[in-house]
DNA sequence: TTTCGTGCAAAGCCTTTGCATCCAT
DNA sequence: ATGGATGCAAAGGCTTTGCACGAAA
């Protein structure tokens, strides 16, 4: 995700957060602020299980449990903080979903290589189809797979240890 | 899938998936018949459980195991005969791959409802996006989730128990 | 104090697999 | 006969949930 620009954003992931969950009147508890920190605290995409083995190797004690994490998803999905963005081999995987702006993924067969695109008109594409249908657009996933630039080359190997 | 034109193939599906068999060097059993027919006997999308069941209201006695089912749809996908294009609910749904055409899906959050569409200004907008890349694209998933008609309209309940 | 949240373990769900049996070549 | 295929039930893998304890307000 590191060759697009982070948004400007009047509000930390936080304090979002912590906004949405007092709209709910819910808490936010020390597991939670630690959760929401572990998670922006990189911007890579993660699934489940990395995020809990990131929480389980901090050295302040402060731990987290998995049903707790399982949990935190649903509220960071839900309170738009986080969205899911693809589903290799069953795993669910998550990217930020504020403070970054909308795009998709050109995804390379060959190494995996995920590259992040904007596009404004496909927005109004997707808006003009929902109408047709009397649909209500709440998100999208656009997977758009093929050969990547570097695995079309022949001189250079496709990278087989790239990941998501 | 019923508004879409059919594609005119050559070959029918049973005849492409014995095509398939043969070069793996395996058996058109009764069962695998069985359940390409029932595949092929609707454009409906389907999840396991429902083409489960519609094989297990057979009258003529084919009745085939949720094994062996299972085992046929990695088959069909691999043989190009169908293909996964969406998870409502986390039910893998399918649809047919073969001897149709190209599109895209509006998914109902609420009652799980694929709805179908068709827009060749989105290729447009993916070959000019890959192309500013150096990317070469061989496929898309496009899954657009929101709220269908039926579920926005207030005075019907959203319908729990369809499923999809 | 009272309500909400956490952790643990158990349960759920869909899917895959081991294995004995069966069947098409 | 002889592999591959089927069915059944059991096992897997990820996720959710029930419940008692613990922590905010």
């Amino acid at each position: 995700m590191s060759d697009l620009a982070a948004v400007d954003v009047a509000v930390s992931p936080e304090d979002k957060f912590r906004e949405y969950l007092m709209t709910k009147g819910m808490r936010l508890t020390t597991e939670r602020e630690t959760i929401v920190r572990e998670v922006f605290a990189s911007h890579e995409h993660f699934d489940v299980d990395q995020l809990v083995s990131r929480l389980s190797q901090r050295t302040d004690g402060k731990r987290v449990s998995r049903s707790t994490v399982y949990r935190m998803i649903s509220l960071l999905v839900e309170s738009g903080l986080l969205r899911p963005v693809a589903r290799p081999n069953d795993r669910e995987v998550y990217e930020h979903d504020y403070g970054y702006p909308q795009h998709d993924h050109l995804i390379c067969k060959e190494c995996g290589t995920l590259i992040e695109f904007v596009d404004d008109s496909l927005n109004d594409i997707l808006e003009r189809v929902a109408e047709q249908n009397g649909f209500r657009v709440s998100a999208h996933r656009l997977e758009v797979y093929g050969k990547c630039a570097d695995c079309c080359r022949p001189k250079r190997r496709p990278r087989k240890t790239d990941r998501i």
